[in-house]
DNA sequence: AAGTTAGGCAACCGCTCATTT
DNA sequence: GAAATGAGCGGTTGCCTAACT
């Protein structure tokens, strides 16, 4: 049996709401309250409008004590914070927000803070000031509460401010010192999905969250190539992935031919030595390795770290018949969101007995040691 | 000056989940 | 226990404007 509609789709007026529409609802909330029932709302008040209409129009813009626009830096670095740890979750982000609402950190996020993080900018930020005295008036004819934009001007104006910042990814600056937030819900990581209670499980599931490594990454290029050397003197691909600021190393994935022609590919960890050859003989991977590398799945909602744009491909090829491949992440670094995002998460294993320390070990944090 | 493109945002859509009958 | 109902949520759309060509 299909499910009843909540109101009758043909007589319910759409779009923009109008002043009178606007004071009608918040006039008879005000008073009696919604009631419990917003479909019957709109009846009551004798509105067009369909009660989820009704409910979205006060949540978002009617009820008393919304900020609209002018997010701060420190909004801007829980959002940031949040959105790293639990993805788009954007009720339980716009909870840890006073006056905010899920649609406009949403907006916000989608709109404009994903890219300032990201320092991506296709033309010069236009006249905030200008567009918003015209967007009040427009907002007010159109019955919208938006009080004008202010502080979203000195965002833009601060972002657009050098050509540097608008090339490079600009985290909140503080980042690196952010606390991990205290969730008022589960993470999702933790009472959905795979249970991540062995070291295998977990191992797996940071690699994903801390980095990728794909083949896709190799160019037949050889501009702008520095050259290495392995110790036994074979000449070497290198390949650096660099993500955020840092471009410091900890961990990586080496593949060598050897005498017989073949790839193999390994997973060192520079810090603890650890090396792990995940191809054997034959050239089969690992089950997990091949999981790794073929993966195309990002972090959820980190895709945009994973950007074209913020990697930094180099390739060194050896003219000789034996080559080495390095596929260097920025794990080590502390500086980076990465840094942080891994923080968070290790930090949420803590209640299933795996050290926050072990957990970041695994990334090769000097400062997890 | 006119047409096109991109950005911002309010609002809608359709789904899931919780509660009620 | 199943169906009906309502609330809430995230994703998407459409409109308007500024910027660009």
């Amino acid at each position: 049996m299909g499910r009843a509609p909540c109101c009758d789709k043909a007589n319910v007026k759409k779009g923009p709401w109008s002043p009178e529409e606007d004071a009608k609802l918040k006039s008879y909330i005000e008073k009696h309250g919604t009631g419990g029932n917003w479909i019957a709302l709109p009846q009551k008040i004798g509105l067009k409008r369909c009660g989820k209409s009704c409910r979205l129009r006060w949540l978002n813009y009617l009820r008393p004590n919304l900020k609209h626009g002018g997010f701060s830096e420190e909004e801007d670095n829980i959002i940031c914070s949040l959105y790293v740890s639990i993805g788009s979750r954007w009720s339980v982000i716009a909870a840890q927000l006073p006056g905010r609402t899920d649609n406009d950190i949403k907006n916000y996020w989608n709109t404009r803070l994903k890219k300032k993080l990201l320092g991506k900018h296709r033309r010069e930020p236009r006249n905030r000031g200008n567009y918003n005295s015209v967007k009040q008036e427009i907002d007010v004819n159109r019955g919208s509460s938006n009080d004008g934009d202010s502080s979203s001007l000195s965002l833009l104006q601060e972002n657009g401010n050098t050509t540097q910042q608008q090339q490079q990814p600009c985290w909140p600056q503080n980042i690196n010192n952010m606390p991990v937030l205290p969730l008022q819900v589960p993470l999702p990581y933790t009472n959905q999905g795979p249970c991540f209670n062995d070291q295998d499980s977990i191992k797996k599931l940071l690699i994903k969250l801390g980095g990728r490594f794909s083949g896709d990454y190799y160019h037949p290029t050889l501009d702008g190539l520095n050259l290495e050397f392995s110790s036994d003197g074979q000449q070497i691909y290198q390949e650096q992935v660099h993500v955020g600021s840092s471009s410091a190393a900890a961990a990586c994935i080496s593949s060598t031919i050897n005498n017989n022609n073949e790839v193999q590919f390994a997973q060192t960890d520079q810090y603890s030595g650890v090396h792990n050859l995940v191809q054997g003989q034959g050239g089969n991977f690992t089950p997990s390795f091949e999981e790794m590398v073929s993966s195309s799945n990002y972090p959820d909602g980190l895709e945009f770290l994973y950007n074209e744009d913020m990697i930094d491909h180099r390739i060194i090829e050896s003219p000789t018949t034996t080559v080495t491949a390095t596929i260097t992440t920025n794990w080590g670094e502390t500086s980076t969101p990465l840094y942080h995002h891994h923080n968070s998460i290790a930090s949420n294993y803590q209640s299933q007995g795996v050290t926050q320390e072990c957990a970041l070990q695994y990334f090769s944090y000097p400062g997890a040691q």
